[in-house]
DNA sequence: CGGCGGATACTCGTATACGATATGTAAATA
DNA sequence: TATTTACATATCGTATACGAGTATCCGCCG
């Protein structure tokens, strides 16, 4: 485990140390630096930040509440990963709460606001790095939803989309879904840029749901595949 | 601020002791015993509890993730306190979150669950206890979510339902609100009974609106009285 | 008499240290 | 040879300790 890539965070003076060891691991498993099931050696960590096990457990239970980590009494900290199900329930939670966001965002919406979230696009148009990618596409939702003025809503969207972000970058780059992301990205715009809230709404809803059918028979595929390779290896 | 009234909590066995100190504060808090705005000293919830204060920082991490402390830094932990934007704001989440539960639910829907959940509503009938009333009635809309086979689902709700409680509480028991809020749990439960999913959803979104509608304007007349007050104070 | 500045005492945040438990390895036995 | 048991090692969980920042109280000045 190597955190140094992610480490020039640090040189940006946080709130608090376990709000830094938070952020750090956080956007490292987010990049899948950390994969699913890994073992965090705290110790190490610790080490790697410069700082001592204490404030890192603290932010370790913040990634905890959020659902990236999680701690087993006795043996440690492992990072999560999400079944094909489990990333199903969380569309079927970012779905009615996106929609609930875009539609209390809509009566806000500005010219300028559509022409920053048209910059955005094109940003991602130009995009190749898939971190990057993710975080642009972040941007373009969120700058839609914080226009909803709801700051509790907003974080929780928030969290829902970094706990199924790593795969869906995994999904994106693998299936080459971006173009198809784009163009339902642009359905949106489109009928926000017109204030038409049934059909912004019902664009994100397809977009949502699009992609989390996507992910869903990717992650079944995995595992299937996995279960017969060790199937395989059992019986050799 | 003393803890001992739900120190009982302590001689169960806990997974870990950071999850044993979030239980007892979360417990205090939504009991009414530790009001918003008001100090946690770390060194006092220790020693009731009869722990040093690491576990108790990382308890109370949690609790900050679910939103119901704050840590200001080098000023310790404070209780939140809910304005009457934010209450409404957790019910604009509540209420499309819930909806889901409910309509993933009701396929799944028993005779058997139906009954204990009259029972539940019976239960909370004879109840005159303000915290057993808050579980009662917790369970009541669990009883019916955890059908839906959703457990971040039912996680979440639980922490927005938690986040509301000690002031829905204060409210149910100065409006005298218990009989409505009873007739709108039965014409949830009617409805459930019947599989009758639209009936359901919009009674289950009346109730919470209504709940809604009640809270923000008691708390809203609160925070007028203050500022009055103060407003009076200040001009003496 | 009220406002301000400094010293004291708290409380916080975290590094260190230690006991306890899980894991891996090697030896012993079936 | 496979399986089990005992031991060594590593990591975890938390108590203790200490430096640092903050609030409080008292004396001083206006």
């Amino acid at each position: 485990m190597n955190l140094t890539s992610v480490a020039p965070l640090m040189t940006e003076r946080y709130r608090s140390t376990p709000e830094l060891v938070a952020e750090v691991v956080r956007e490292a498993i987010l990049r899948g630096l950390l994969k699913g099931g890994e073992q965090l050696r705290q110790d190490e960590v610790a080490a790697q930040l410069g700082v001592s096990r204490i404030p890192v457990r603290e932010g370790l239970r913040q990634l905890e509440a959020e659902g990236l980590v999680k701690f087993l009494p006795r043996r440690g900290v492992l990072v999560s990963s999400l079944s094909a199900d489990e990333v199903q329930e969380i569309y079927e939670m970012r779905i009615p709460l996106e929609c609930t966001a875009l539609r209390l965002a809509l009566p806000h919406v500005t010219d300028a606001d559509v022409r920053r979230a048209e910059e955005i696009l094109d940003a991602i148009d130009r995009e190749t790095d898939l971190g990057r990618w993710g975080h642009l596409n972040d941007e373009f939702h969120a700058g839609l939803y914080v226009l909803a003025n709801r700051p509790r809503l907003l974080a929780l969207i928030k969290n829902l989309r970094a706990n199924v972000g790593r795969y869906l970058r995994i999904y994106i780059s693998l299936l080459h879904h971006k173009p198809r992301s784009q163009e339902e990205h642009r359905m949106i715009l489109d009928a926000v840029r017109r204030h038409d809230v049934p059909a912004a709404l019902a664009a994100l809803e397809r977009h949502l749901d699009v992609a989390c059918r996507g992910l869903v028979t990717y992650l079944s595929q995995e595992r299937d595949a996995r279960t017969e390779r060790s199937g395989l290896a059992r019986s050799r």
